[in-house]
DNA sequence: TTCATTTCTTAACATAGGTTCAGAAGAACC
DNA sequence: GGTTCTTCTGAACCTATGTTAAGAAATGAA
């Protein structure tokens, strides 16, 4: 739930956390199905609260998993959200999911009633911008195999919840693929 | 100059810019200097007047470009700013460079006087997230000769500025096979 | 439990890109 | 102009990963 993720991770009182949490409307999907399509414009941010979620970029009837997201973590196509241009990317539902959705214009209202709203907001850029960095980094300098044994160490959880073609187009490579490398490390 | 960067860029007042300025220091770097290195911790933010700098990764005798920084625009090895960890990349000239740059407590007292920086380094974080988030996406989704001709178009400056082995690091090849993409691009 | 669907693995073959090395072509310096 | 250093290209060979296709294993539905 939001109101207690709030509570945990923000300095926000229970009535202005009550407030924010009126403003989230509740909506649900199913595994596969699309939150926001690749070439709409995302005008919203969400709070996944159940399941876990894909921001997976669609290309010639390929496609190429940007990130996961697991429950009681926000989620946007915040380049779409910041700048106003199509997504270049969707969010899809993995696997059955619940989660709040707040629009842009409300989110600026409660940016006034609650300025630390924006120090949380700020928190998550930069939260992303290390994240996206960090994969960047790994995927840029390491190889297939060394990106899975660090994903292995670093997110452990992925391997057990998420199915390994998913995993393994995370990692830039083919499902095949990783299945060989999986058979090399064990030897 | 940062103060002409500042003028144009921001909306703070002639005496505000003129006070920024003022906290910044003043230095230069001859080509292949390192500004800050690899494991390091990096407590300041430059600013590039003349020159071009890259943010690299350096593993087992090899390069990886991260980006190029060129004249009138920030840098720092955010995550180490950030988090205080020790930078995961090096700053690198390229060319000889002139800089400014201001220290971490420097720049708070700054924000405190002048809190409109406050937006600007937003605006800083948010231009990096988007940036990086494309890069990924062409890594992720092109091949390397689609990432060259992406680059052509996006970035042609890069092209003529920046030696070819270095260009190859960014686009995550080696120079030889860049080389061969070029070779068959032209015919 | 059985059937259908999804996921994972394997094999065979194709290809992009890596590695090494040599030489050409430019730049920079004397 | 020559010399040296850096950058770029080319060739030969190697390796990792992609592609396709088939079957095994796991999962889920009836």
């Amino acid at each position: 739930m939001i109101y207690e993720y709030l509570k945990k991770n923000t300095s926000l009182t229970s009535e202005q956390v009550a407030e924010f949490d009126s403003k989230m409307t509740s909506k649900s999907a199913e595994a596969g199905d699309y939150v926001i399509r690749e070439g709409e414009v995302c005008r919203k941010i969400y709070f996944l609260e159940e399941g876990c979620m894909s921001m997976v970029y669609e290309r010639d009837n390929k496609s190429f998993i940007k990130d996961f997201i697991f429950e009681n973590s926000f989620a946007s196509v915040y380049e779409s959200f910041i700048t106003g241009e199509p997504a270049r990317y969707s969010l899809k539902a993995i696997t059955p999911c619940k989660f709040q959705s707040i629009a842009l214009h409300d989110l600026e209202k409660a940016y006034q009633n609650i300025p630390q709203l924006r120090v949380l907001a700020a928190k998550q850029t930069e939260a992303a911008y290390l994240n996206i960095t960090r994969r960047m980094e790994s995927l840029i300098t390491l190889s297939a195999e060394q990106r899975y044994l660090e994903l292995l160490e670093r997110r452990p959880r992925l391997l057990t919840e998420i199915p390994l073609y998913l995993i393994a187009s995370y990692l830039g490579i083919t499902d095949v693929a990783l299945s060989r490398i999986r058979k090399n490390i064990v030897s």
